[in-house]
DNA sequence: CCATTGACGAAGA
DNA sequence: TTCTTCGCCAATG
């Protein structure tokens, strides 16, 4: 299975998400644009469920700003977001709008 | 080698 | 708006 930060295609979509700083989040969708569908968002999936405690994997959320992960991990995932202060809403959902990584901005401005 | 399976997402119905 | 289907392709058994 691919490791961390060292081989293929994982450890490129590794060293993405370890680009996103803390307080931001990126959609799979997102990162899969972002390796120039090199791999689906299915596939960046795969790559989080892989990867290692130096990847920030908790910032990688569905289109909606919704959590995937299911039971423990979706609580961790949310506390570490929440702890690093991304907001939830009602639905528990991430205002995308005001927490998506861009990188390199294109244009994007800040809330 | 072959079939199944997703921590997804966009498009139809 | 909600549900279903299909694409996508590495990983698993």
């Amino acid at each position: 299975m691919a490791k961390p930060g060292g081989d293929g295609i994982f450890g490129q979509v590794h060293a993405l998400v370890r680009r996103i700083p803390r307080g931001r989040v990126a959609t799979y969708g997102q990162l899969s644009e972002l390796i120039d569908g090199r791999l689906t968002p299915v596939g960046i999936g795969w790559a989080m469920r892989a990867a290692t405690p130096d990847v920030p994997w908790h910032r990688v959320v569905n289109t909606r700003g919704g959590i995937s992960t299911a039971f423990e991990v979706a609580e961790q995932q949310r506390g570490l977001l929440e702890a690093e202060g991304v907001p939830f809403d009602e639905h528990g959902l991430v205002d995308l709008s005001r927490a998506r990584w861009k990188p390199r901005g294109k244009r994007e401005r800040r809330l």
